[in-house]
DNA sequence: TTTTATTTGTCCGTATGTATG
DNA sequence: ACATACATACGGACAAATAAA
């Protein structure tokens, strides 16, 4: 790296690894040499470099994890949560491409799930009533960036072909007369994924996860769905704007 | 254990369990002994005694964490995320007493934060304009629940020594004149604590922490404070309810 | 479980160029 | 011309966190 151009060293590195971050030399995700490599590359003293690293962490640009590395920051996608969950429009006004696997679709027992007791209370079943359970994969540029558990009360006539023929909830519901639904409550935790969770989320294991629990409802107000969700902190934060 | 009374073996055991939950022989968040050593106790398989837990963990009373235990769940308070952000109601409302540590405040060049971004921005700072860091450590019955960095600007008349005398920001901002203060905005992502966060809050190095950026305004709507907030998702749930 | 290597974090110090008075 | 203060850059040593053997 020249000197004595009236700018410090410092700036024009930080300067440089922001043009390879942007034309995407580095993937999101993607780790930065070391500072001890990236020391002999721009013919530095480490220091110097460790500045320019801090500048480029201030901006959000990377982050630095001490004995690991320095990590290129994935694009946030913000999620607001208002009345109406929608993850289609929401990726899409994010001008990114959505896209929703379907995992599996199951009639159920509640009481074979773990959440049992929140089920049968929140979506009002009697004991033994079925369930369908929908698990589904949300990405976005073919980057992963949700993994839900749709519980929905099996008595809804007609609701489990259409969840297997269209490619979002809000169309299958469309289909069996419910033309509006909207989110009732939300409970919002965190904790570690799943080596499973992990591999369907393309996660390192030590990376959280954010954990939604979603009460779903009818335009008239009756319970419709149960949904568990998790995003990956890194590629997800969560917006709330009160309104009352 | 005795056999043939009628009721399930495991069921016993189950409510065994659950009354050395209720009468606190088994602290939250400590351990319990391993299986083989319960099914000793119950002069039982360790199978049965899988059951029980099983049960226990169906309703969150413990939680099984492969290759290292079953721990005694903590309480966790649901935290309503609304208008007004007051930590000291909140916690009162759950029956709890509520207590808020002063951990440090300062008057510090937005500069030489991380956030420095963020703060200017959102606060409407001019370059070197200086800021009021207070840090703060909630806590309810003894349990740390939250730690949070609450950012003002410096330019707020007497607002230093207000928050020094007063246990409460509520109150510390009705000094200055600011008799109300409202939540715009909630941005919610969540993270691994670090080793200082990890002491400060009583917490294990593998529990993921909620992380919110909070911008709140007074009442005629002028940037009055950024807070970051993190809080044990073991402890502390946050809920949303969306009404617009 | 323990050890070793890698990587970042935090000190100590030294030297130089620049702006200010 | 000189003193001072400050930002920049370099060098070395060790601590702390992590990962891999």
């Amino acid at each position: 790296m020249a000197r004595a151009t009236g700018i410090a060293v410092w700036t024009r590195i930080a300067a440089q690894l922001r043009e390879d971050i942007a034309s995407g030399a580095i993937v999101p995700g993607g780790r930065l040499p070391p500072e001890a490599a990236l020391a002999s590359r721009f013919a530095v003293n480490r220091h110097t470099v460790r500045r320019a690293l801090e500048d480029l962490a201030r901006d959000r640009l990377i982050r630095i994890e001490h004995g690991r590395g320095s990590f290129v920051a994935e694009p946030v996608l913000d999620y607001q949560i208002n009345l109406r969950p929608r993850f289609s429009e929401w990726v899409r006004r994010h001008n990114r491409e959505p896209f929703g696997d379907k995992l599996s679709l199951r009639m159920i027992d509640p009481a074979d799930l773990p959440e049992c007791t929140i089920i049968r209370e929140v979506l009002g079943l009697a004991a033994g009533e079925p369930v369908l359970e929908l698990l589904r994969r949300g990405t976005a540029d073919a980057r992963p960036l949700s993994l839900s558990r749709h519980i929905f009360p099996a008595r809804l006539e007609g609701l489990h072909a259409a969840l297997l023929n269209h490619a979002t909830i809000t169309a299958a519901l469309a289909q069996i007369g419910i033309a509006d639904y909207l989110r009732l409550r939300s409970r919002i935790t965190c904790r570690m994924p799943t080596p499973r969770e992990c591999a369907l989320l393309e996660l390192e294991r030590d990376a959280p996860v954010l954990h939604c629990e979603n009460v779903n409802v009818t335009a008239a107000n009756t319970p419709l769905e149960l949904c568990f969700a998790i995003y990956p902190s890194h590629r997800v934060a969560l917006i709330v704007e009160p309104t009352a």
